[in-house]
DNA sequence: TGTGTATACTTGACTACGCAAGCAACTGTA
DNA sequence: TACAGTTGCTTGCGTAGTCAAGTATACACA
């Protein structure tokens, strides 16, 4: 699926991910830490991530007023278009992936205890 | 968790799995394919693994009569001792993670489920 | 019997992380 | 107001894995 995902739209899945969380945020924008967190990474993680996302122009620095630590990673219009046209094939694949396998009631099931694996 | 192995037996995961796999097989010794299907690893990733595993004196090579192609890798006394001693502390700590979380019914619906994303 | 194809394995180059250390900026406390 | 501790971020280095290509062997078949 990650292979999938890159040879279509040059996206890694955690990539795709850190768009998707930007484009949720206020002002598709977040500090780069809770980037990290939301996405299972560390700060270097992220950093490096962003390292490429930004070199492809899908995301861009900004920096906060109230506090001169931290840069936002704001998504750019070009990422926000990246995204949407990933979102289709990547969706569907995955769509595919688990509704072949599992009814949605199971589908419930193993939501909700993975879910408890990260507490 | 892998941390946790690392720092008290010298063992990643895989690693661990990978004694555990030749542990259980005849004459404690699999080919290097197998292992790496067993593992869910390539072929390199399986090189490099015992690459280290090897060093460490905790696994062997054999060669394969019936075929020259093919190279065994056989659990030594020193690797079935290792793991041996990973064990204890590692099924220990799979435990907690688990049990703390889970009911026994909960545990065979949640393996039975992950079970199918492997076909 | 030679040749094409498949299999087992290794190697080099690369990627995606983590960790440790360091810097700069912020915050709480005496 | 000084300073100790914390937070956000980056950088250098190491590790675990992948893929592509190469080597050696095995096998099938004209």
């Amino acid at each position: 699926m990650d292979a999938e995902l890159r040879a279509a739209h040059g996206l890694t899945v955690v990539g795709y991910e850190a768009l998707l969380l930007l484009s949720e945020a206020d002002e598709r924008a977040l500090r780069r830490i809770d980037l990290a967190r939301g996405l299972g990474l560390t700060a270097s993680g992220v950093t490096r991530l962003l390292d490429g996302l930004e070199r492809a122009g899908l995301v861009e620095k900004r920096t906060c007023s109230e506090d001169a630590r931290v840069t936002y990673a704001a998504l750019t219009d070009a990422g926000a278009e990246r995204l949407q046209r990933a979102t289709c094939s990547h969706v569907g694949s995955a769509r595919a992936l688990f509704e072949d396998r599992y009814s949605e009631e199971e589908l419930e099931t193993l939501a909700e205890l993975l879910g408890r694996l990260r507490q």
